[in-house]
DNA sequence: ACTTATCAGTTCTATATTAGAACTCACTAC
DNA sequence: GTAGTGAGTTCTAATATAGAACTGATAAGT
């Protein structure tokens, strides 16, 4: 199978990383959650290959995860920002962060912690089902392949 | 920077992503979240390369996300399962399912939802702070990093 | 005994992707 | 005029992937 044909597969997981499932898209869309929006500052803070960061923001964009705003006129400069799509990538990210907490732990003396802007304290996230409010686990929910044939 | 370096990286994110953020890791996960165990299983499902699909599943044990247990002997046959650490990824699969069936649509007449074991209805996973019951959100919820130094 | 099948890989070559550095273009500030 | 800013592009070398064939241990069929 070739990647591009993964846009097109059935499976969800399959698509989701069709789009941000390469080496570097998901901290491209990180720094932007941290608020980075312009090219120079995401390639060094990234340590990312100019060509490559180019590549991604371009197919972010196509994607409608990044929305290419221009921030000034004469030379024209653009910044990209989180369109809503985008944003709904937040538990992606809260996710990957809690895992990596648990399963890879960092070698030196530093971490990065999820807290509550409000109180300062650490969160703890895990995923319930809106409608019932029951913890989502493999125990209690699988996945249902709607084949409308 | 190159790849290798993100395994040490003081952020979760580019942790995590040292582990599971190239383009077949997580397929390969999804296989196992789906019960499959076996390498041409695998690989006629996924349509991954044998080559390609032999690293991943070396590096996903290096990295304690799967456990490769013999199955039989003469000759010897090994197939591969999530350990507690692969287990652990659920809620990224989750969330990366949940995002693609709301931003990247299958173009075909199929598709594949998350329902209850129980009641066989469809879930609607969010994120919540365990200790609160508060919602994750960016408003909610910032990084906070931590230097010990 | 010989052929075919199974199954987890390995090996090979062609192609695609990435790293790293230098360069471009349109300006602004000194 | 010279240097700086900032979003890219272009180039070459190194690395990774696709696709197909092959290996090695063994079982099953004829």
């Amino acid at each position: 199978m070739k990647w591009n044909d993964l846009g097109t597969d059935p499976c969800p997981v399959a698509r989701a990383l069709s789009v941000i499932g390469d080496r570097w898209t998901m901290l491209v869309v990180r720094e932007c959650f941290f608020g980075i929006r312009r090219f120079d500052q995401m390639q060094e803070r990234l340590g990312i290959t100019r060509h490559v960061l180019a590549d991604r923001l371009r197919t972010l964009e196509a994607a409608g995860v990044l929305r290419r705003d221009a921030y000034q006129e004469r030379p024209t400069r653009y910044e990209y920002r989180l369109t809503d799509r985008g944003k709904a990538l937040y538990p992606v990210l809260v996710s990957l962060i809690t895992w990596a907490n648990d399963a890879v732990p960092p070698p030196e003396q530093s971490s990065v912690t999820l807290v509550s802007r409000s109180t300062g304290t650490p969160v703890e996230p895990v995923l319930i089902d809106a409608a019932t409010g029951d913890p989502i686990t493999t125990r209690t929910v699988t996945a249902r392949f709607n084949d409308i044939s």
